[in-house]
DNA sequence: AGATTGATCCAT
DNA sequence: TGGATCAATCTG
């Protein structure tokens, strides 16, 4: 099968099945080429790696997301229009890397704590961002090949029963809702 | 367990 | 404008 780059439909729905739905999927970051004259030998370079473990943060009420402060210039891009990058610095060391999810005005994210390639998995949301030399220039981009980051359908089918959710981690802050089970990730 | 690190947000 | 906070990771 071809591989499918995940539109806006993809995630513009309920956040909770667009997290379950992006494991098993492939993130891919691919580097503009150089220039001309290397066409030829230089394949374009890419990095890509199979999402496995994720974590929704939905809404207004939602006290571990930062959007429930309201909208400010940071948290702006999680009331836009789903499918594009939010990306902010944590911790002031670590980028962290969500895609934004539901309808227009309705703030939610989806971030992308782990992935794998072929046996080696990378643990983490900051590590994964280091792996795929992410930074803030993709924050408020459009998931797709111009921004040259996006996610896509590699065919790979994933069994529900291989689906474990658990807390979030690090929102012991967010009274209630640290508990929700918004966290998803592949226990194979 | 403790240090690191800087953008963000809100109360002075 | 100052200071607490933080969707994490490393080292010991």
């Amino acid at each position: 099968m071809k591989n499918k780059i995940l539109k806006m439909e993809f995630f513009n729905r309920p956040t909770l099945k667009v997290a379950r739905g992006l494991l098993g999927k492939f993130l891919v970051h691919q580097f503009p080429r150089r220039s001309a004259l290397n066409l030829r030998n230089s394949a374009r370079r890419e990095i890509s790696a199979m999402i496995t473990e994720v974590e929704a943060y939905i809404g207004l009420k939602d006290r571990a997301s930062h959007a429930s402060r309201g909208k400010t210039k940071r948290t702006e891009i999680m009331f836009g229009k789903s499918g594009r990058w939010y990306i902010y610095l944590v911790y002031g060391m670590h980028y962290c890397l969500n895609i934004v999810t539901e309808k227009e005005n309705y703030p939610a994210a989806i971030l992308i704590r782990s992935v794998k390639i072929g046996d080696k998995e990378i643990k983490g949301p900051g590590r994964v961002s280091k792996y795929f030399q992410i930074n803030k220039k993709f924050n408020g981009k459009f998931a797709d090949e111009k921004t040259g980051l996006w996610i896509e359908d590699r065919g790979v089918k994933i069994n529900p029963r291989d689906i474990k959710r658990g807390k979030r981690i690090g929102v012991d802050y967010a009274g209630t809702w640290k508990d929700r089970l918004w966290r998803v990730y592949l226990t194979k």
